[in-house]
RNA sequence: GCUGGUGUAGCUCAGCUGGUAGAGCAGCUGAUUUGUAAUCAGCCGGUCGCAAGUUCGAAUCUUGUCACCAGCUCCA
């Protein structure tokens, strides 16, 4: 036997024979559970099993001393080289499925790693040498979920248990900081603390209501973003929420995409079997090509780019609703250029210089380039092999030419054609995709759309899908949690509060009020006959970015005492003064 | 949808092994007229998510259901 092999870092090797001591424990307490895998991750660990009763939170407190016990016992961990063979036969005596059906897909050579002379598993390793080299002070055991065998929810559902482990007790207790800090940004608590958004269970699930507040964002988003869609042509239109399945059976979104619609909403029992009715939208695009269709158009009038702050709904499954990530309803800032197959590069360019521009304006820096391909192993695409391959060669000229970061994802893709996606990470380190960019050949194909050429013949145009900010309520809950609610001024719901130290400035404090809300600036006057500390501390606690002091001295030199939140006291400004700055300030998109 | 967990006043939470609920903040009222992160006092506020069941008796136990949280699958 050799001793463990010296690849892979000190934390993952300590990760992952974490992870055998824990199999070897839940093995020993529950001898029906089979093993399947048990990699290490990015905090931690964990082990899938397949066992009779689901484990619950109790087995966890049980498990863990079981595997201190197993650490404390300082085993040593070593690696067996055998032959497939011995492989099969030894895993065969121990009765692991699973094991063998892993052992299948394995090339040579075949590794297994024992704990002591008690324990082992099939496994490609690295190991630390000992189970001496865990501390079992600076490892837990942190929830239990139900996985699908192979990532495949048509098979056997298996019991993972997620664990995390460091290095040192100290680094655990990092760890614990961290995540307690991040829970701070987590846009659901912060969006109830700072009154943005709420849920009814009356309304239903996954299904956001804007406040007063939280519609500021939310319009403030959309007039930034269409003006600059207006510099760049593009023209606005509205579509309706609902329409006859019929539009969608053309689309192939009913054959495709139907169990993420809302069910039809059919007149009597015959409709529904005949499968006539209206359903709610679950994407844009058939409504903006009924406009393109309308009249005959002509190639002067491409790249037609129509725009929409369309509002979807899509029947997500219960268990994938969160917060405003993942919602039932939302409003995609869709548009759908259409042009011709020469302009289909450059078009394209332009507009992924939109989504970096708006990005760069949103001070969002951390996402990742996602080239969406389709699976070709896969046949829930339509649309012809042809098509795929020219639209996925234009998404890869057009990165390549911009000189992005970017990794391809097959599997990813629309089911109507390719796509150029922006990922994004919330607090928690969960990944959302946000900015999307789609090259279409299918669907104007499937709805026969043309344009007149130059030499009079009739054409068929090139779909380019995009959303900069894929949606409005994702976007915000990301935004939310990377300002961590203290949004710049320009998108502050409230910009600035005025604080009259007594009730004698109310007076003048709510004139100041008048001439900021004349120049656009978001200003409230705080009533609350409260002391101005606390006024103060309120204003600071929902996170107002300018403050204004207003007590005798003030409305004597008709000027202002003001502290901001990122720089506190400034000091006392001229009224005149601190209105025209402020409202430079908010048309800059610049702070105070 | 699946696995595990949670669900008590507007918010954050307490309520041991069953004996029909409590705090802080918020809100309201009064006093205080206050100068850069919480003035004091009083009051209001909950059929303990919902529905069945066990029990003399359920916020506490059982079942179902709804919602939320973590993860899986899926996705903007």
């Amino acid at each position: 036997m050799a001793s463990s092999d010296a690849s892979g870092s000190q934390l993952e090797k300590i990760r992952h024979t974490f992870s055998h001591v824990m199999a070897m424990a839940v093995q020993k307490l529950f001898p029906k559970a089979q093993v399947t895998i048990g990699p290490s991750t990015k905090q931690g660990f964990y082990y899938d099993f397949d066992n009779p009763d689901p484990f619950t939170e109790k087995d966890l407190k049980a498990i863990k001393k079981e595997m201190i016990k197993i650490i404390n016992k300082g085993l040593p961990v070593t690696c067996e080289t055998v032959s497939r063979e011995e492989a099969q036969r030894r895993i065969e005596a121990l009765g692991e499925p699973y094991k063998l059906e892993i052992l299948e897909g394995l090339q040579d050579p075949i590794t297994l790693y024992h704990l002591g002379e008690e324990w082992w598993d099939l496994c490609a390793g690295p190991h630390v040498s000992s189970t001496k080299d865990l501390n079992p002070k600076a490892f837990e055991l942190e929830s239990v979920a139900g996985a699908y065998w192979r990532g495949d929810e048509t098979r056997a559902q298996l019991q993972r248990i997620y664990g995390t482990a460091w290095e040192t007790p100290q680094q655990l207790e990092d760890y614990k900081h961290r995540r307690e800090e991040a829970k701070r940004r987590d846009h659901r608590k912060l969006g109830k603390e700072l009154g943005l958004f709420i849920f009814s269970d009356d309304v239903g699930p996954g299904l956001p209501l804007w406040t007063p507040k939280g519609t500021v964002l939310r319009s403030t988003l959309e007039d930034f973003l269409k003006q600059e869609q207006v510099k760049r042509g593009y023209l606005s239109v509205v579509t309706p929420h609902i329409a006859r399945v019929d539009l969608f059976k053309v689309s192939g979104h009913w054959q495709n995409y139907r169990e993420d619609m809302f069910p039809l909403m059919a007149d009597d029992e015959a409709a529904r079997l005949a499968e006539q009715g209206f359903v709610m939208k679950p994407m844009n695009c058939p409504f903006h090509i009924q406009i393109y269709k309308s009249e005959l158009r002509s190639y002067r009038e491409l790249p037609m780019r129509l725009a929409e702050f369309g509002t979807v709904y899509r029947y997500e499954q219960s268990g994938e609703l969160g917060g405003l990530t993942r919602v039932r309803g939302f409003t995609v800032d869709d548009s759908h250029l259409f042009v011709t197959p020469e302009q289909l590069d450059d078009e394209f360019l332009k507009v992924v210089d939109l989504i970096l521009s708006v990005f760069g304006s949103l001070k969002l820096k951390n996402f990742t380039a996602r080239l969406s391909f389709r699976d070709p192993e896969s046949d829930k695409y339509i649309g012809s092999d042809a098509a795929w391959e020219t639209s996925q060669n234009a998404i890869r000229r057009a990165v390549q030419t911009l000189g992005m970061d970017y990794f391809e994802a097959p599997g990813e893709a629309a089911f109507y054609g390719p796509k150029l996606d922006f990922i994004f990470r919330d607090a928690l380190e969960r990944e959302w995709q946000l900015g999307t960019v789609q090259v279409d050949y299918n669907l104007p194909e499937r709805f026969d759309l043309e344009y007149v050429a130059e030499d009079g013949s009739r054409q068929r145009p090139v779909m380019i899908h995009r959303a900069p900010f894929g949606s409005l309520e994702r976007l915000i809950g990301i935004l939310i949690e990377e300002y961590a609610g203290d949004f710049p001024l320009w998108l502050a719901p409230t910009q600035v509060r005025l604080l009259p130290v007594t009730e004698e400035q109310l007076g003048y404090a709510k004139q100041v009020a008048e001439q900021m809300l004349a120049r656009g600036v978001r200003a409230e006057v705080d009533t609350s006959g409260e002391r101005l500390g606390k006024m103060i501390r309120n204003a600071e606690t929902s996170k107002v970015p300018v403050m204004a002091v207003i007590g005798a001295k003030e409305v004597e030199a008709n000027a202002l005492s003001i502290r901001t939140r990122a720089q506190g006291e400034l000091g006392s400004i001229a009224a005149v003064e601190v209105v025209e700055r402020v409202a430079g300030a908010i048309a800059n998109r610049a702070d105070f």
